[in-house]
DNA sequence: CTGTGTGCAAACTCTTTGCATAAGT
DNA sequence: ACTTATGCAAAGAGTTTGCACACAG
């Protein structure tokens, strides 16, 4: 057994605290106080949409001392191990999903709310050749919500 | 009649003033020296993709003494009034579109520059119903480019 | 004239950075 | 011990706002 499977599509029991250590340690980081904290927040109950300021209250209410600086470092650090995608969906903030299989996105503006689409029923089809040059790299789509 | 030989491709400057006045007055808006100038940036020829900064470089340069307020402020109206889109393709900054229909993007992150992805071929099947309460406003998909 | 638009600079928000201190191995 | 991470506060980008002056109608 050897632990690196694939982490996307197992449906794993809710993380406990030691299953992130690891997991850090994988992904070659050091597995301090800070960043556990965060990784449970983040990968210790399922899919979740965050901004660095809501990440960074939560962890404060939970009773963890952590500076915003560092959840703005350890979100980057965590999104350059592949643990973490960051979407652009709103000029205003940077949202970073725990999902990081390919998934598109409800998104409320009014709230700011994001949520994922589950579903496998999307499609794009009748897409151009890339520009000369150019290969795609990914395609994000976002479903805009307002109230009905 | 050979009418149908020139567009907006003749060196000629194009007295598009005449023509940008009238929808800013359908439009609500005064048309004012700064309005009528971006105005004319924007709509003078073709479909365009500016950010706020880059539309001003390009007034200045064009002799235009605006600043760069107005050209946000000049931006939101154009929007407001329905002329411009804005585009949430990249966190750091704002996109307008001129081309306001229903079409999708090419974005090269490298670059950070933006395409309309013409030709009616895009097609997403496969939604699933909006949330409760909730209507789709419109659907944004960007294509994700890197160099190949 | 009258009211709206403009320009400037200061304010604001989100994010990043530099550097001394703290913590992991 | 040696190295890397953290925290703070300050700096940075992009964008917005308040207010006096300028301009369109």
């Amino acid at each position: 057994m050897d632990g690196t499977r694939d982490r996307q599509d197992l449906d794993e029991p809710i993380v406990v605290g030691d299953e992130i250590t690891p997991r850090l340690r994988r992904a070659g980081l050091r597995p301090t106080r800070q960043r556990v904290a965060l990784g449970q927040l983040l990968f210790g109950s399922g899919d979740r949409h965050v901004t660095a300021e809501a990440l960074h209250a939560e962890a404060l209410s939970a009773g963890e001392q952590v500076s915003l600086a560092t959840v703005y470092n350890t979100l980057h650090q965590f999104k350059r191990a592949g643990l973490l995608r960051e979407l652009a969906i709103d000029g205003a903030r940077a949202y970073f999903d725990t999902n990081t299989s390919n998934h598109n996105h409800f998104f409320v503006e009014e709230e700011g709310e994001l949520m994922d689409i589950h579903g496998h029923g999307i499609r794009v089809d009748g897409l151009p050749e890339p520009p000369d040059g150019m290969k795609i790299s990914h395609i994000d789509v976002v479903v805009r919500l307002v109230k009905a």
